[in-house]
RNA sequence: GGUCCUGUGGCCGAGUGGCUAGGCAGAGGUCUGCAAAACCUUGUACGGCGGUUCGAAUCCGCCCGGGACCUCCA
């Protein structure tokens, strides 16, 4: 069960560590969710899907996982002015909404996501807005200990007296001179005694829609605060992994950590997990570059950068193919080899889903090649959850499937081998990886699918017939809406959406 | 400017001192009314220059290119 040996990629130590529980079979794993205050993009999805596949990767091994996923619905500071303004209800302001009526809106479309990308919920999923008196609480230990300072209503962590005790830029490799230097100069930093120093608690002006009552203001807490407080609740004050984009390395995970040794004098994480970005057609995606991809833009194919529409099991596959810790780079050609790809391994999971062993004789090469397979998986994924060599494993066994398919027999395999096999393959798809067969209706249109089987009714009359000339009319008129595939039994159609 | 990552064949993408990655595309063939699918065969590679080594795509140095972060971002 837990004897496998899992090895991880510890930002903090930089480089591959063996995975040992702090008290197994418990594992305690948090990863930063989204601000919900618009509509989940292309970049939104990648952190999901990976620390999902670890989640369920975990889970298989038999370690009764606590999975923490955040949802930040009271907004980040837009800059470090004092001026700043708070994400939510900025949005809120332009589009005359209530500010939690935004939070409910995006939630409800985030959840919606990851239900179409087959990512399991969390096991808890806390809002920050939820939780402010956890981060007034911890915010009070921080001053009392001497870590952080009140400015006019706000308060301010203070890196230099921190740095005192223990050490600062860890985790991202920051030296606090270098970073010194490199301060830009920001509006409004009056309040802080130093450039460094973030907030922890942020005093709201008058136009400022969300805010709490605390000791020092009525206000909102900082940036990096709700990650500290809620994870510290539900998974104590030192848990196995933390995860999270890249991106938050610094300066996010660093304060976190400086919070929460601030707070509890204890390091809040054993392994710090960061999945790498993507780009689009090599660029950085952006709003400013026009290239930004919202995730219901990629399914529908209503964006000027996509040829065609490409499916959420596309997508969760197309970041499967390469290990989390690379850059993904989008384009149309990369997702449409990775739908044909996905399409290929899902056609083997389908076929060895029905398949039953009726072999008589063993074949050395055929017997190998299936017996390996579960122990190539494995190793795969426990180097660094190496999704990309699970599913290249994938590829090397589906012509053996194919074969098994073609010639009706599953010939030259053990009975007890080939059981065996096919539990892994199906465990490996749809448990660990979470890949998902498609429908082959439109999605789920029950009258679409039985408009198309009508017509094929007429085509196979005309076969029948040999009049070839109606019978391709048919395909092609079809062929706008669905494909076709001739067996000598049926004919099989898939529903393809075309822009 | 600072910190870090990265450069593999037409494209994507693993590997990381000697041993086939894999996918997509391409070529030839089998099968099929045709198409598709499937099966068989098949080619092209490790950014550049030095160094270490019996041996380097893999380790070291320098150079060139790409990217991320340093400011909200997954």
């Amino acid at each position: 069960m837990t004897d496998s040996k899992l090895y991880i990629y510890n930002t903090l130590k930089r480089e591959r560590e063996l995975f040992v529980p702090q008290h197994a079979p418990f594992v305690g794993m948090y990863l930063c969710g989204p601000t919900v205050y618009s509509s989940p993009h292309l970049g939104n999805a990648r952190g999901p899907i990976t620390f999902d596949v670890l989640f369920r990767y975990l889970t298989f091994l038999g370690y009764k996982v606590r999975y923490v996923r955040n949802i930040t619905d009271v907004g980040h500071l837009e800059n470090d002015a004092d001026e700043g303004e708070d994400k939510i209800s900025k949005k809120a302001r332009l589009d005359k909404l209530e500010p939690m009526e935004i939070v409910q809106l995006y939630t409800v479309a985030y959840h919606d996501i990851m239900r179409q990308l087959n990512i399991l919920p969390p096991s808890i999923e806390p809002r920050a807005s939820g939780h402010i008196i956890e981060q007034i609480l911890m915010i009070e230990k921080i001053i009392e200990h001497g870590y952080a300072y009140v400015s006019e209503g706000s308060v301010y962590f203070d890196v230099k007296s921190f740095e005192k005790d223990y050490p600062y830029g860890e985790l991202s490799g920051r030296i606090t001179d270098d970073l010194q230097s490199n301060t830009r100069e920001l509006d409004g930093q009056s309040e802080k005694h130093n450039p460094l120093d973030f907030a922890l608690w942020k005093k709201a002006s008058p136009e400022h829609i969300m805010h709490w009552p605390s000791p020092w203001s009525e206000g909102f807490p900082g940036w990096h605060i709700e990650c500290s407080a809620m994870s510290a609740k539900y998974l104590g004050e030192t848990f196995d992994i933390h995860g999270g984009g890249m991106d938050l390395l610094f300066p996010h995970h660093e304060c976190e950590i400086a919070q929460s040794l601030g707070a509890n004098g204890k390091q809040p994480v054993r392994y710090w997990m960061h999945n790498n970005m993507l780009t689009i057609n090599g660029q950085k995606m952006g709003k400013s570059l026009n290239n930004f991809i919202m995730l219901h833009e990629l399914f529908s194919g209503k964006h000027h950068l996509l040829e065609k529409a490409y499916s959420p099991m596309t997508l969760r596959f197309c970041m499967l193919q390469s290990q989390y810790r690379n850059p993904i780079d989008f384009s149309n050609k990369g997702l449409q080899d990775a739908e044909k790809a996905y399409e290929k391994l899902s056609g083997i999971y389908l076929l060895l889903k029905e398949m039953n062993w009726d072999g008589t004789s063993i074949n050395p090469e055929t017997e190998k090649t299936l017996s390996s397979f579960e122990d190539e998986c494995i190793d795969a994924m426990n180097d660094d959850i190496n999704t990309a060599i699970v599913l290249s494993n994938m590829f090397k066994v589906s012509s053996v499937v194919n074969q098994f398919n073609t010639s009706g027999k599953t010939e030259g395999v053990s009975k007890e081998n080939f059981e065996k096999f096919k539990k892994t393959y199906c465990t490996f798809f749809t448990d660990i990886l979470g890949l998902l067969p498609e429908a082959n209706t439109a999605q789920g249109n029950e009258e679409f699918g039985k408009l198309v089987d009508s017509l094929l009714e007429v085509r196979n009359e005309a076969k029948k017939k040999k009049d070839f000339t109606l019978a391709d009319a048919i395909r092609n008129t079809l062929s706008k809406f669905v494909t076709l595939q001739d067996t000598p039994e049926k004919t099989n159609w898939k529903y393809e959406k075309k822009k």
